[in-house]
DNA sequence: TTTGACATTTACCGATCGGTTAATGTGTCA
DNA sequence: TGACACATTAACCGATCGGTAAATGTCAAA
């Protein structure tokens, strides 16, 4: 496999881990979906955990980049884009694959604060509270950094819930709770 | 085995999954870890997944007593025990072994909403969402279902938030949200 | 003291785990 | 055409997976 293709097998990997788990995936198994040998991947990554934690790292900017630009999309101003994560993820929970959030997933099958696996989730839940946290400075909110937190309290919440009993109504629902939370930051 | 020791088998089994996951901890550890050999395990479960299955139907029973009596110890009011949700919680952070819920965790590690795994958390979260419905019928508040789901978002996204970046504040900042979902729907 | 029922241990099953080694293309430059 | 570098494949490694069969221990009734 030459180098161009590591991309490509980021890219299909992600979605097998995503389908299927990640320690239920197994290299073979991997390597089938992928359409790569064993002996490939491994020249790539020393150890599936690193394959694991390059896959989220992907994930993070792919995840971003469409949660941000989403919420451009949606509202104008910062107060309104802190409402608009909840139509975003709505959009998110419908997906035909839609699965929990692959981070989430990753920390309960890595629990231990310090495995790797785990730090990538930590990464990418603190990328997501600056972004969010800088739309509530902007929003001119009393306790930005609080209000961040309890967004994406209510976000994560929304998750859970939309993968353990189905996306119906969850969105919408957390949304009317974040405005009242909104509403209070900024009276 | 003697049947009497089931139950003292599953609570072993309950602190192994707790620390290792279910996925990996295997049953040869899961052997050693309940001093319990594997065939007199098999000779309760028929399979692995059922002993998981019967690890977190034993957990939500001992869960949600500990959690309703500690709303009661904490607060006389059904409305105050909407808010007392979340000292509860912070209680449960601050334990040694806390790694997150275990059936947060075990919908992760089985993510098919048909999984038995699976299932064994969708009714958990059932039986959780069954007795906040009814403290907020009894608070009196505007729409019951409606503001109970939204403390239970806020209940697990202090769960992962908490077990991801420690538990510091977390209970804390979700309480302050929480406190304000209350008084407007009782206003 | 022998027998039968049951609990427990040991050894084992094929499959799969993460990872490696050795052989086999395949294309490039001389 | 020959030789070298490199990408790829297939076969293999010991360990462990979930689960089972056969051997061993234990104890009570006859």
């Amino acid at each position: 496999m030459s180098a161009s293709k590591k991309p490509q097998l980021i890219e299909k990997a992600l979605i097998a881990f995503n389908k299927g788990g990640y320690q239920a995936v197994g290299m073979d198994r991997l390597a089938k979906e992928t359409q790569t040998s064993k002996t490939s991947i491994y020249k790539h990554f020393a150890t599936k955990d690193d394959l694991i934690i390059a896959v989220l790292d992907h994930r993070d900017e792919k995840f971003r980049n469409w949660f941000v630009r989403r919420l451009e999309e949606l509202a104008n101003t910062p107060k309104d884009q802190l409402l608009a994560v909840f139509d975003v993820i709505d959009e998110w929970f419908k997906e035909e694959d839609f699965k929990s959030c692959m981070f989430i997933r990753a920390s309960c099958e890595y629990p231990d604060a310090d495995h790797p696996v785990h730090q990538a989730t930590k990464r990418h839940k603190r990328l997501l509270l600056t972004h969010v946290t800088g739309l509530a400075e902007q929003a001119g909110t009393k306790d930005p950094g609080a209000l961040a937190r309890q967004i994406l309290m209510l976000k994560e919440g929304a998750i859970l819930a939309a993968h353990i009993e189905g996306p119906n109504g969850v969105a919408a629902n957390a949304k009317s709770a974040a405005k009242l939370l909104v509403e209070d930051a900024t009276a």
